[in-house]
DNA sequence: ATAGCACGGTTGACGTGTCAACCACAATAC
DNA sequence: GTATTGTGGTTGACACGTCAACCGTGCTAT
């Protein structure tokens, strides 16, 4: 059998579980950004900044926290900045930035985690096997990120 | 245990299987796109016309094989025919449009076969056991989208 | 006739992502 | 001194996605 290609089978595989991920995924954030007006990565940047930061962390750790690169996450706190969920603020020490969680933010991210908890539930968890659980864990171990 | 809440585990097999996903399909696509210059919706778009509709179908058509709402399709088009990888045609039994594919198109979809083809499978389907394709496959049938 | 609706598509606005270029400043190299 | 490099971040251009509004045209109901 030829390398260079698949077989049905093997494509079809493929296409399901893309399929499947965006069905899972586009219905929980869709649950989310309908109830909350957030968006996926507005989440994100609360939350880390709530629990990793008690409401602030300068831009390069709350980047690398999320694994994004620095200039989606200015693009991001522009927007973030401009609907008043998030305040920057420039530190003389280095020409960091401390990005801090505003009153609006805070009260958008208490709204937000009963729902995303879940449509998480919901969406994803219940539809679960044991089996499903083990071979998702393993399949993670194996293609993590390798650390540069 | 308060079902408005996850667990830590729960949470973090949510982040796993989100990580994975992402890391296996950004892979392919980057492998892809570095080769061929195809973006995954390019190469969605010429195997379908080229499949489906031996090089040609009508937008509408397109657009549901790929599941892909028509405006989707507009814009990806337009940006496609630019680029000369298809061309539009009206219809005037209907006002319908009739996509082609151009050999430029037919080129570039016959270089990206074989490497989409490597790319899944060494970065995807050499990744799974039997235990995961039995994952995957039950979990794609229990959440599909509802037909209507 | 005409009002309403469905069909097949386009368009504009805007949020999201990526890439490469840029900027200011500090530390180090020569 | 003057390059070079690194750090922390911004910016502009452009691809991609979604949503809602719109445009012709034909079909149907009254």
């Amino acid at each position: 059998m030829n390398k260079r290609e698949l077989s049905q089978e093997e494509l079809q595989l493929w296409y399901k579980w893309k399929g499947t991920f965006n069905n899972i995924f586009g219905r929980v954030i869709k649950e989310m950004s309908e109830h909350t007006g957030l968006s996926e990565g507005d989440y994100g940047v609360l939350d880390r900044l709530d629990l990793l930061g008690d409401g602030k962390l300068r831009q390069q750790e709350l980047a690398d926290s999320m694994d994004w690169d620095k200039s989606r996450l200015s693009h991001h706190l522009t927007r973030m900045e401009k609907r008043g969920l998030v305040t920057r603020k420039p530190l003389d020490a280095d020409r960091g930035v401390l990005v801090g969680i505003t009153d609006v933010g805070t009260s958008a991210l208490s709204d937000a985690r009963p729902i995303v908890a879940m449509a998480i539930r919901r969406h994803f968890l219940d539809q679960l096997t044991d089996l499903d659980i083990a071979s998702i864990t393993k399949l993670a171990e194996k293609t993590k990120t390798r650390s540069p």
